[in-house]
DNA sequence: CTGTTAGCGCATTCAA
DNA sequence: TTGAATGCGCTAACAG
């Protein structure tokens, strides 16, 4: 396969009647080389078609430019959203994106890592899969000062700035809310609690609890995959409590949604009966009846963020990295399934 | 910046006091190699903390193990899911994904081909722009059998596979519901109509009307952008009409979905007063109220397909390229948004 | 089964 | 400003 040999320099030197070094000097915007050799040689090289090998270049320079996106799943309004923002920012400065998903277990994840590394990526960006316990994956990356950036799951090291919104506060603020409307029996549905995501949004719903004298009930905390099926089963959950909750706060979109969804199939009034919250500001937020309330998670800004911060340390800004951690604003957003009192004048 | 120098199979070679061909063997499970110095090699490669240097070998054997995955926008729910199929196939067979997105420009789409095809990768998987006049930015890579396989958005040539669904039937018979459900003016929201995808969604549309006997109405073809604001509009057009539709069949999810909210909340019933279908089958026609009927898209098998084709032929398992085309399969899925009449015994 | 040798294509010294 | 020479790290012929 591949049998039509590529044109190297050297078939371009020839042509030319030239050194192999002038034409890799005029191919890459050497100051040191004369205008009109230079144009000669980009002319030839296209006459010629010829095409440079990243490979080689790579070999001889000791970098890609490509950088390596490491995510616990592709397949999440999330992910794809920060993905996005990351290609636009790589391509607009010469990087290539190599991504890989973990799927959520840890020894997909060291793999991942240990690819990443022999494909020799310039800089890392990473959110860690929930059963991440340590980070010695990275530490090849580390020693290296392969810098390794940390995005939404994050890890803490002195070496590896990471990424964030702040899930305590605006699960705090959140809650908080709820109670303002009335809530009385809040309960909480969130996810792994191993990574600080799902922690920490849990940690603002108990302090906003505590903060305004309820007491708190370990009954109402009810952990799940957060996922659309979680969804359907929280809700029959909460359907057959003895005393069921007034308030529900879903640390995501689509568990609060398709809760809803089982919820009011069974005459439960939104939120009248029940006030529901859910967090990531999704699409499906905007279609469900009533309206999700819920948090702006800028994702695209995030991973435009992150690649930025990312490249510019890699050319030397160092922008960031002296900082260690950058909290992106991320605010509520009240809508109708959490409204009991008209809040505006 | 990466000051500590790499461990090479020459510091092993050394160390073990082997050439290092040998270490190379060891390193590969070479069938010409002693076990016992394999397992030294192994051992001293673990020891030495040796980590390979994917470009060297690359630039060597020719081949690089990466796939180049190409596609419109990473940020849909479509091509996020299609992502996730890939990547597991191309993982869990030792290959690398490199990714890029071309915003729907042509010119795009064209400086991405340029860097795969620098990047050597193997082979392309591409779902193209909806402005691609022509797949002449792909010709350097068919011409050094580089395999490029289409797949959703296409292009018709004989060297390149392509992984459909069949968008003409499912639209076809998506109307054929409506109209069994009793619509007499059916309107059709689409997008841009220079690709396959919403070019065969409207030809099926148009089939299916002439051959129940109705009159085409150019008037009920709106072309937009197919996103949660084109909904939006659309919606708002619809209502504005003098004679409304009394069916709307959208070409996706998202535009059908936030359409309906727009349109409930205008007083219009659904599916009494208008009858509403949408395509893809996503998370959210789950949610709305009333439940969407849609079309299923394998999103995820047809990442696992395509990869799984490539694969195969570059291992020269060639099921595939035979075949010039797959149409996996995609059915109806019918709910409350457009059912009028018990159909159930 | 192992060692020797050469070269993949490029970018960078150093010398001219 | 250009040319000659070298080696990035690895693998594949070939020879032993």
């Amino acid at each position: 396969m591949n049998k039509s040999k590529d044109v190297t320099i050297y078939d371009l030197a020839r042509a030319l009647k030239m050194a192999p070094s002038t034409v890799s000097r005029g191919l890459n915007d050497h100051p040191e080389i004369n205008k009109k050799t230079k144009k000669k040689i980009l002319e030839m090289a296209s006459q010629m078609q010829y095409q440079s090998n990243t490979f080689a270049s790579n070999l001889r320079r000791q970098c890609t430019n490509t950088i390596g996106v490491m995510v616990p799943k592709l397949n999440s309004y999330f992910v794809s959203t920060v993905l996005a923002g990351m290609e636009k920012v790589a391509s607009e400065n010469g990087y290539n994106l190599i991504i890989s998903q973990s799927l959520e277990l840890m020894s997909k994840e060291i793999k991942n890592a240990n690819t990443m590394f022999h494909n020799r990526v310039d800089g890392l960006l990473v959110s860690l899969s929930f059963d991440t316990t340590d980070i010695d994956h990275f530490s090849d990356f580390i020693k290296k000062d392969i810098p390794v950036i940390f995005f939404d799951r994050v890890y803490d090291h002195p070496k590896c700035p990471c990424i964030v919104i702040d899930n305590y506060k605006n699960s705090y603020d959140l809650t908080r809310h709820l109670i303002e409307q009335g809530c009385k029996r809040i309960a909480h549905v969130t996810g792994n609690q191993l990574r600080n995501v799902y922690k920490e949004r849990c940690g603002g719903y108990k302090r906003a609890l505590t903060d305004a004298g309820y007491a708190f009930n370990e009954g109402l905390v009810m952990i799940s995959e957060m996922n659309e099926e979680a969804g359907i089963t929280t809700a029959n959950a909460i359907l057959a409590m003895p005393e069921r909750p007034d308030g529900i706060f879903f640390a995501n979109d689509i568990t609060a949604a398709t809760a809803m969804q089982v919820l009011k199939q069974n005459g439960i009034k939104i939120p009248e009966d029940i006030a529901i919250a859910g967090f990531n500001n999704e699409l499906i937020t905007r279609v469900v009846e009533p309206n999700l309330t819920t948090v702006n998670y800028p994702s695209y800004d995030m991973g435009v963020i992150a690649a930025t911060n990312l490249i510019n340390h890699l050319n030397g800004v160092s922008e960031m990295f002296t900082t260690n951690k950058i909290v992106l604003r991320s605010e509520l957003i009240i809508r109708a399934s959490s409204l009991r009192k008209n809040t505006e004048g």
